[in-house]
RNA sequence: GCCGCAGUGGUGAAAUUGGUAGACACGCUAGACUUAGGAUCUAGUGCCUUUGGCGUGGGGGUUCAAGUCCCUCCUGCGGCACCA
């Protein structure tokens, strides 16, 4: 019997459909274990090749943990709302529902092709109103709450506003987006909006007035993590900085947690590392410098209190304040040009001339103070307003960017740190936090690290200032002016916002008759008719943005179908948190911080019993393309010439599509009807071993539908069936890596699966033996057990694979056939081969799934061998194997080896200084 | 500029704690079977000046022993980027 993929593929998909196989429960005694894949945005275009990667690693590690005896849940769903689906909405007038409901029916029968076990019952689609109430109802608990620095979590408003009522701001220790200062006298007299308007200070949701990213092509705000260079991430449109209300999210509260609990997650180094980067904590001093001629003075933010002594001018952000009340009047006229300047320049421009300096004088001076001297203040575009104070004492001798300013300006430059590299600060700043302190006062003589020190005390002593955290993390701006993404649960209230009441919600997205922009510049909702309550106060026009729905949908799995909660507190506490999350490393500056703080802010309300989300992660690599080329003649568009020819005309290379080439050779006949134009196409072959080929030539790139390198996963499921698709994706190499396709190397992988088939079948009939294996098939399936489960466990899948492939071809050459050992093969290998696994289940003689089979593991004693070829080496070279008994003891191995002939033939003449055993690996002789 | 990761045959890549470098696969070569082979099987395949020597980006070091550890330089990838 042939091994018919298509037909197994077919009766085992439908098996598992019909059976529920891979239907979990929430209430079981086996210990639980969450398998999650980041779920997917389903484009139009479909899946190429390289989606499935993680999801077929993850698929792996589920089913293994099944065989294992673990309740796995694993389920799937979808990132529906999404700017692409509205874009086509913008241009064809199709809602966007309909449009994502048609690529999710294709996205599912392209996930069902390649077999993967998701329990489907618990599908979460985010633009489900049954979903994305419970993403409004997470928005409305953040606007009631704040974030409070003493019990370091959310603590519910009323708590701020009874201490308000009390004490003002006095000992108030919550974080803000000011500081206020406000005595309960103060507060009480307040009316409502004055009374709103400092709380929004302190709501984790709240509404201001802030700097944004807007991209007018998109017409839309987008957050920090989705603009690259100055460029939107999704249509790489210009980005403009606009100054807009906005809803925010107080992320930045949770920086030291998000940065702390990173410690103890088994993520990859480099996703801890980008995650800390973003967070970006600094330790420093803020210092307190008065303005001269002044009663009031600004704060400073530094990391190097050390080179206080070395500052020659200070620098305000043009977006500071105290621009305005430090100006001099006969500099006011220069100020006020300069900042309509840097008014002007996108963050854009303001990238591109990193290096020049560009600043103006505010005729302004401060008192230093520590030296009582004056000290120039300026105004310039390289402070940033949103960072520590914005306002920084400069040091040119020890700043780089200080540096050039003082160049620039032609500024004093005073060395306070000595040190290698340090000789001549006049010409090259001296960055380095090493060093002694020179023209320093008391701090003359300390290394820098003593010196940080002693000047934060020295600060703190003469009350100029506090030693000072700052974090790079900014709030995330939440609104969207988009039609396409949860509505804000939000109605105004003689201007001020309203939540709406759980039992209200949801908020569903209401009918507009297009999809842009209203004619006065408002959001689409404002085009939708009668979008106000009932008692008519209006609803929020904008609209979630795409990280909302994203942020808690791996609890909404545990628990679906439940309307009365997110997620029960039963099933919570039954699932926890996700074990192992598979993913693409490019979320890591958006999704996997924005979902933490957002589980972190559920689990401070104690909704949910784990503050971090995601306990292990591993992040597969992007595949990309290999695009194929013939060469057309310039001359005569007709011919088209082969690779290894191709220098002696003159051609021009045309992509073409890989899936009519093979190992580089063209399918002619394919190519000529491929696409019109190419029907009378002529060749100039080439010869390679005797035949006469067209070969293409090829680049990596990254795969997309214009240059026809996708390669279509349905296809290689047809032709060489879904398993060898699994398989193949695995073996290509380590799972974490960026890689290119190439179908090469599928044939081998194929002819695997053809032998692993063969072991059961001789000629058409099935053949197998009841008979007792023998000790060296034993070996040889103990063997392949014992890697395949190391290697899973490593999520090392390519290793895996090779082992299967050693097993069996050492089993095909023993003929093996015997029940005893195929058996426990073949459920080692259904998680990989999950579909021919079955099939081969079923023939064994098993009426259930090898889904529900339990993982065999290794037996140790079939590997022990009786002897062990010990390489015998002097002074490190190896020169001769000696086949030894395993279990001599280390003194016996030395003397076996000694006193062996051909050890005497090398020694002699020489002395042994020393003989190394390492058992079951080397000896190693050492001869004087 | 700062931080992180990587560099091994013609190709994709293997290699617990330092311990026989190149598993497995593609490709290639030769042979067998065959009317035929783009099917299958068998053998070979790091390089060289081949009783031996050299080999994991270059140079140096530690060690009986280095792909693996340390220093340094080069190259590639990823992240952050006037963050004071």
């Amino acid at each position: 019997m042939t091994y018919n993929f298509q037909e197994i593929d077919k009766k085992w998909q439908k098996y598992w459909a019909d059976n529920q196989t891979f239907k979990t429960d929430n209430d079981s005694t086996l210990p639980k274990y969450y398998v999650l894949d980041m779920f997917p945005y389903p484009s139009g275009a479909g899946l190429h090749v390289g989606h499935p990667l993680g999801y077929i690693a993850s698929d792996i590690y589920a089913r293994y943990k099944r065989n294992k005896g673990f309740n796995v849940l694993h389920p799937m769903g979808y990132d529906a709302f999404g700017l692409p689906a509205e874009q086509y909405a913008i241009q064809t007038g199709t809602h966007p529902a309909v449009t994502t409901e048609e690529n999710l029916v294709r996205y599912r029968e392209q996930l069902d092709t390649i077999g993967f076990s998701f329990d489907w019952n618990r599908e979460v689609k985010t633009c489900d109103p049954k979903y994305y109430k419970w993403t409004q109802w997470a928005f409305t608990e953040m606007f009631k709450h704040y974030y409070d620095t003493d019990s370091d979590k959310a603590e519910p408003i009323s708590k701020l506003e009874a201490h308000l009522e009390s004490k003002g701001t006095e000992g108030l220790n919550a974080w803000g987006s000011n500081e206020l200062s406000l005595s309960a006298d103060e507060w009480k007299a307040m009316d409502a909006n004055q009374r709103e308007e400092v709380l929004q200070n302190y709501r984790i949701a709240y509404l201001d007035e802030v700097p944004v990213n807007w991209c007018p092509a998109l017409g839309t705000v987008l957050a920090n993590d989705e603009v690259k260079d100055g460029l939107s991430e999704r249509g790489g449109h210009p980005v403009e900085q606009k100054v807009m209300k906005q809803w925010c999210l107080r992320v930045s509260a949770y920086s030291q947690r998000l940065l702390d609990r990173l410690d103890d997650l088994e993520w990859s180094d480099s996703m801890k590392e980008i995650q800390r980067n973003w967070i970006g904590r600094s330790e420093g001093a803020q210092v307190h410098f008065k303005v001269k001629e002044h009663d009031f003075g600004f704060d400073i933010f530094t990391t190097r209190p050390d080179t206080m002594f070395g500052v020659t001018f200070m620098v305000l952000a043009p977006e500071s304040d105290y621009v305005a009340q430090v100006t001099s009047d006969d500099q006011k006229g220069t100020v006020e040009k300069y900042l309509e300047d840097c008014k002007k320049k996108s963050q854009r421009d303001r990238m591109m001339e990193t290096k020049t300096m560009t600043g103006v004088f505010t005729g302004a001076y401060c008192v230093h103070p520590f030296t009582g001297k004056e000290i120039p203040i300026w105004v310039g575009d390289y402070v940033l307003g949103g960072y520590g104070t914005g306002a920084i004492m400069a040091v040119p001798a020890h700043d780089s960017r200080d540096h050039a300013f003082a160049k620039t300006f032609d500024l004093p430059i005073i060395p306070v740190i000595e040190g290698e590299g340090a000789e001549n600060v006049q010409e090259e700043s001296y960055d380095a936090k090493s060093g002694k302190c020179i023209n320093s006062d008391f701090l003359n003589g300390l290394e820098v690290k003593d010196a940080i020190k002693k000047m934060n005390d020295e600060v703190e002593k003469r009350g100029l200032g506090i030693k000072k955290i700052n974090y790079r993390l900014r709030d995330a701006i939440f609104s969207r002016q988009r039609y396409w993404g949860e509505p804000f649960p939000v109605y105004y209230k003689e201007g001020r916002p309203q939540m709406l009441d759980v039992k209200d919600l949801p908020l569903e997205l209401p009918e507009v008759d297009k999809y842009l922009p209203t004619e006065d510049g408002e959001p689409p909702l404002g085009r939708a008719t009668g979008w106000q309550t009932e008692e008519g106060h209006p609803y929020e026009l904008s609209t979630m943005p795409g990280f909302a729905g994203s942020s808690a949908y791996f609890l909404r799995y545990m628990d679906p179908h439940n309307d009365e909660a997110l997620v029960s507190k039963e099933a919570n506490s039954y699932w926890k948190n996700v074990d192992l999350y598979v993913g693409g490393p490019e979320h890591g500056t958006g999704h996997l911080i924005y979902s933490r703080f957002w589980n972190k802010f559920l689990y401070d309300l104690g909704v949910i019993c784990e503050d971090e989300p995601f306990k292990k992660m591993v992040n597969q690599g992007m595949i990309q393309g290999r695009s194929n080329f013939v060469y057309r003649l310039k001359d005569d568009q007709k011919t088209f010439v082969s690779e290894g020819l191709k220098d002696k005309y003159d051609t021009q290379a045309i992509h073409v599509d890989v899936n009519i080439v093979s190992n580089d050779i063209l399918d002619v006949e394919a190519f000529k009807n491929w696409r019109p134009e190419f029907k009378d196409a002529k060749f100039i072959l080439e010869e390679e071993g005797g035949e006469q080929i067209y070969k293409c030539g090829w680049a990596i790139e990254k795969m997309s539908k214009s240059k026809y390198n996708v390669v279509n996963p349905d296809l290689i499921a047809e032709k060489y069936g879904s398993d060898t698709l699994r398989l193949y994706e695995m073996f290509l190499g380590p799972l974490e890596q960026s890689k290119p396709w190439n179908t090469n190397g599928i044939e081998g992988v194929f002819r695997f699966m053809v032998k692993m088939w063969n072991l059961f079948h001789k000629g058409d009939d099935v053949n197998l033996s009841d008979d007792k294996a023998t000790p060296e098939e034993l070996k040889v399936l103990h063997t392949c057990l014992k890697k395949v489960t190391e290697d899973i466990e490593n999520f090392s899948f390519n290793t895996s694979v090779a082992a299967f492939m050693i097993a069996v071809n050492d089993l095909s050459k023993l003929k093996c056939n015997k029940r005893e050992v195929l058996e426990p093969l073949v459920i080692a290998l259904s998680p990989f081969a999950p579909h021919t696994a079955e099939e081969l289940w079923s023939i064994l003689g098993h009426s259930e799934s090898v889904a529900k089979a339990s993982w065999v593991d290794a037996n140790e004693s079939y590997l022990v061998e009786s002897n062990f070829n010990y390489p015998v080496s002097f002074n490190g070279k190896m020169r001769f194997l000696l086949e030894l008994p395993i279990d001599m003891s280390k003194d016996e191995v030395e003397k076996a080896v000694l006193e062996n002939e051909k050890s005497q033939k090398w020694l002699e003449g020489k002395s042994v200084k020393k003989v190394i055993v390492v058992p079951k690996k080397i000896v190693n002789i050492v001869v004087g």
